[in-house]
DNA sequence: CTGTAATCCTGCGAGC
DNA sequence: TGCTCGCAGGATTACA
C-alpha cells in the first residue's frame, strides 16, 4: 500500500476527476451510485495511507478510501488502454488523457467514499485501528502483546493491534526476530518483544525499498511488479533449506493463515 | 477471552 | 486435454 501511495502522488494530487464508470459486479462494500456525482469535477489534494486503507483526499474534504484486499490494484494508466477484465472503478482524470483504475479479481477490496476527515476518522475508531508499524511505540507494543494469550502469529495480523502487517509481513518478521509463530504473547519476554518490534519495522523498511511483494496479481501505482518476493526467508518456503542453518522451512496453518517458520531459528 | 471454519470471489498449478 | 483439489498479499461472522 505504501508503495502504491507513494507511486500515486505524483500522479494524482492536484488532477481533476471529470468522469466516473462503475462495473455491476460487487465489491465487499457497496459502492453507492450517488458517489459517481459527487466525486465528479472534485479536485485531488492529496494521497496518504493508514494501515493497509489508501485515501485519496480531495481539496474539498471529501476522500475517497480504497482498500486492496487480496487482488485488488489501483494504477494510473493510459486512458487509450483497453480496459482490463475485473476493472471495477475508472476515474478520468483531467484532460481525458489517463485514468486511475480500480482493478480486483477476487473483489474482496473495497472503495467507499466519506463526506469528511471526521468521518474518516470515526470509521477507524469505530474499527479501533491500531497504530502504525513503523515507530511503533515498545511500551504500547509490549502490553498489548504481554496482556494476550494468542499466538504471535495471530497478534501481529490483529490490525487493531498493529496496522498495515500482513500474512506476509507476518512471517517474515518473526523469521528475523527468531521467534516461534505459535510462542504466545503472555510468554513473551521483554527482550523478544522488542526484538519482533524491530523485526516488524525491519522487514518493511526493507519490503518498502523493493515496492513490495508480488506473488501473482499485486502491482504498484504505476503497474510495476514487486521485487521483495526474491528476498523471502521464511513466507512461501516451505521445504526449502533455511537460508541460515539449512533446515527445510515448515508450514502449519496458525490463525486461519498459512504460517512459515525455520523450526531450528525459531524456537518457543 | 481463545480458536476454528466458513464466507465472500476468481484463477492457477499440481496431480491424476 | 480436461478434470478436481488445494491454495492464494484480507477481513468478518458464526459457533465451540
Amino acid at each position: 500500500m505504501e508503495t502504491v501511495v507513494r507511486d500515486l502522488r505524483p500522479l494524482l494530487e492536484k488532477k481533476k476527476i471529470i468522469a466516473v464508470q462503475v462495473s455491476k459486479q460487487k465489491l465487499r462494500k457497496p459502492w453507492k451510485p450517488a458517489w459517481n456525482n459527487r466525486i465528479n469535477g472534485q479536485v485531488i489534494d492529496q494521497l496518504n495511507r493508514r494501515g493497509k486503507w489508501i485515501l485519496v483526499e480531495m481539496e474539498s474534504g471529501l476522500c475517497l478510501v480504497i482498500h486492496l484486499g487480496m487482488t485488488g490494484q489501483l494504477r494510473v494508466v493510459d486512458s487509450s488502454q483497453t480496459r482490463e477484465d475485473h476493472t471495477h472503478l475508472v476515474f478520468s482524470l483531467e484532460g481525458d488523457k489517463e485514468q486511475l483504475r480500480f482493478r480486483d479479481v477476487r473483489r474482496f477490496g473495497s472503495a467507499v467514499l466519506f463526506e469528511s476527515q471526521q468521518e474518516l476518522e470515526n470509521f477507524f475508531k469505530e474499527n479501533k485501528l491500531g497504530p502504525e508499524p513503523f515507530g511503533l511505540s515498545l511500551e504500547y507494543f509490549q502490553d498489548k502483546v504481554q496482556k494476550s494469550d494468542r499466538t504471535l502469529k495471530a497478534i501481529l495480523l490483529d490490525q487493531q493491534v498493529v496496522s498495515g502487517v500482513g500474512n506476509i509481513y507476518a512471517d517474515e518478521s518473526l523469521f528475523v526476530a527468531k521467534l516461534h509463530p505459535s510462542l504466545r504473547g503472555a510468554d513473551t519476554t521483554g527482550t523478544k518483544v522488542r526484538k519482533l518490534r524491530d523485526a516488524i519495522e525491519f522487514v518493511l523498511k526493507r519490503a518498502v525499498e523493493q515496492r513490495g511483494s508480488t506473488i501473482r496479481n499485486y502491482l504498484g501505482g504505476t503497474g510495476l511488479r514487486g521485487q521483495y518476493q526474491d528476498e523471502f526467508l521464511a513466507y512461501g518456503r516451505m521445504g526449502q533449506p533455511c537460508t541460515v542453518c539449512k533446515t527445510p522451512i515448515e508450514r502449519i496453518r496458525l490463525a486461519g493463515r498459512s504460517t512459515h517458520f525455520c523450526p531450528r531459528c525459531q524456537r518457543r
